[in-house]
DNA sequence: TATAAATGCAATTATCTGGTTGCGCAACTA
DNA sequence: TAGTTGCGCAACCAGATAATTGCATTTATA
């Protein structure tokens, strides 16, 4: 019942991508964002769960409507863990060693 | 049945997530990698499938073997996605013209 | 050649996921 | 105050997911 959420869990669905991009330029309520989408306003209002379970968005009340935003530090987790990769096509025909060493530290850090 | 395959949805497991830094260091076979893990070898199989259905993987045969290597030209699509993510983290406080003109494009194009 | 090893595929199963509908509550509004 | 609006929560459901076991095939080895 407990499901761990995870951040890459949380992009991994296309409805909720969608969510961030549209929250990234403006703060929305569940209602204007399911408009937006061919889903029902609490399937919009479960993705913000799962959203906000892992602390990509948050919320700001105002009377009886809530605005979703976007946490864009949490986001940084995403390019963190890309990181060692974007040295591999970046860099792929030096530095190799550089590589290798953050790539191993990101192992034995787990 | 046909499930269609997706990076974010690859990279949304952690035993996926594990292996394709395993094999970023160096190309594995499932044998291989299943040691890694608390799983059976026909699951990382399984995994590889996956992994190798949105070509984030290419295989290079040896005799019976197989080593399962990165396609390190397929993780740049997280990277294009988190583009404009990083912008805003990046330059917060100024260019947020650019910004919002790159996620509006990046929403046209869907 | 007989055996062992490396691998993929099929069938099965428990769990997770994303969606729906119905409901209750708090906050606006006529 | 009575009705409407915005929202989250609970129950339910079909389909997807990840893991297991069993098996067939190909290749290496004794």
């Amino acid at each position: 019942m407990e499901t761990r959420r995870d951040i890459f869990q949380a992009i991994a669905d296309p409805t909720r991508r969608a969510i961030l991009v549209l929250i990234a330029m403006q703060a929305m309520t569940p209602n204007a964002l399911a408009e937006h989408f061919h889903t029902s306003r609490q399937a919009v209002s479960k993705h913000l769960k799962v959203l906000a379970e892992c602390e990509l968005v948050k919320q700001e009340l105002s009377g009886r409507e809530i605005y979703y935003q976007l946490e864009i530090g949490k986001m940084k987790e995403i390019d963190t863990w890309l990181e060692p990769f974007r040295q591999l096509w970046e860099d792929r025909f030096n530095q190799l060693d550089t590589v290798l060493a953050t790539l191993k530290k990101q192992q034995n850090e787990k």
